[in-house]
DNA sequence: CATTTCACCTGGTGGC
DNA sequence: TGCCACCAGGTGAAAT
């Protein structure tokens, strides 16, 4: 599933690869779940723009588009460009291909480039979102929560000190951190000694901080990798990362702790499957 | 308001 | 071999 490092790796591949390129062919698949912002308005402000970069914020791509239309930019109208956001929820892929490129099923978007190239959205679960915002109207896009990555100690145990619900939950909670998902908010906690139904409110200081520093740690070692391809997960190239084969507990139930030996469990925290070392984890 | 539950989806899995 | 119930999980809305 895209996270952070998985949504980062993505938003580097396709900023390398259509920097600078203009888009100068839309064309869209018939499901509407993928549209946040209808298909048609998406078509019709995407047409003769130039893809000035792409950018990672929480687990949103956010593609950076200059004026509309082949026109010039009106600075009268106040009109300074839009943002093509796309979330790539459980199952999306943003793809830079060719236009010979085969048809893979489950392709909602196709927007065809000056560069000769492709950029495609494929979603077979329909989970991720297309969204366009013209910069005019909208105040320029960030996720709500807070960058992982970016958080110091206090503002970080400021999240979650006075908070009730297991820190598993508060760390899915997007509308705090932005970008952790299932898999990390699993590994961080193992890397921190902690156990995912352990109450925030619970927790000192020196575990919160611990927590901050394994989980931006883990953060960057799987951007490093790549990311992790656990279910169908590829960067912009179609390309699997390999963060995966460094997971101690993600998807390892049963087999033995890598620290201890200790068989690891699986819970449902949050309604979510949840991994965890009960010999390394308190 | 804080927290929990559920619906949205389809491909993969395991049981019979 | 084939069929089918079941599950995974990010998010946002609804319920508690």
């Amino acid at each position: 599933m895209p996270e952070l490092p998985e949504v980062e790796t993505v938003a580097r591949g396709v900023h390398r690869r259509v920097r600078g390129q203009r888009i100068v062919q839309v064309w869209f698949g018939s499901h509407k779940q993928p549209f946040k912002t209808p298909a048609a308005c998406q078509a019709k402000e995407l047409d003769g723009r130039a893809i000035l970069a792409v950018h990672r914020t929480g687990k949103h791509i956010v593609c950076e588009l200059g004026a509309p239309h082949f026109e010039p930019l009106d600075e009268s109208s106040g009109e300074v460009g839009a943002q093509w956001i796309v979330h790539l929820g459980m199952t999306g892929r943003l793809l830079v291909t060719t236009p010979a490129a085969p048809l893979v099923p489950h392709t909602h978007a196709r927007l065809g480039l000056s560069g000769g190239k492709e950029l495609r959205f494929v979603d077979p679960r329909r989970f991720g979102r297309l969204e366009l915002r013209l910069l005019k109207r909208d105040a320029s896009f960030s996720a709500p929560g807070k960058e992982p990555l970016a958080i110091g100690t206090e503002e970080f145990a400021g999240l979650f000190h006075r908070r009730r619900l297991p820190i598993k939950a508060a760390l899915l909670n997007q509308t705090l951190l932005a970008g952790v998902g299932n898999i990390y908010a699993d590994e961080s906690l193992f890397q921190a000694g902690i156990r995912p139904r352990r109450r925030c409110e619970r927790l000192s200081k020196a575990e919160l901080e611990r927590l901050r520093l394994a989980l931006q740690q883990v953060l960057l070692a799987a951007i490093r990798l790549g990311g992790s391809s656990v279910s169908d997960y590829v960067d912009a190239d179609g390309v699997r990362g390999f963060f995966q084969l460094e997971h101690c507990v993600y998807q390892r139930t049963g087999l033995p702790c890598r620290r201890c030996e200790t068989p690891i469990r699986r819970i449902l925290v949050a309604g979510r499957g949840t991994h965890y070392c009960p010999q390394c984890q308190h």
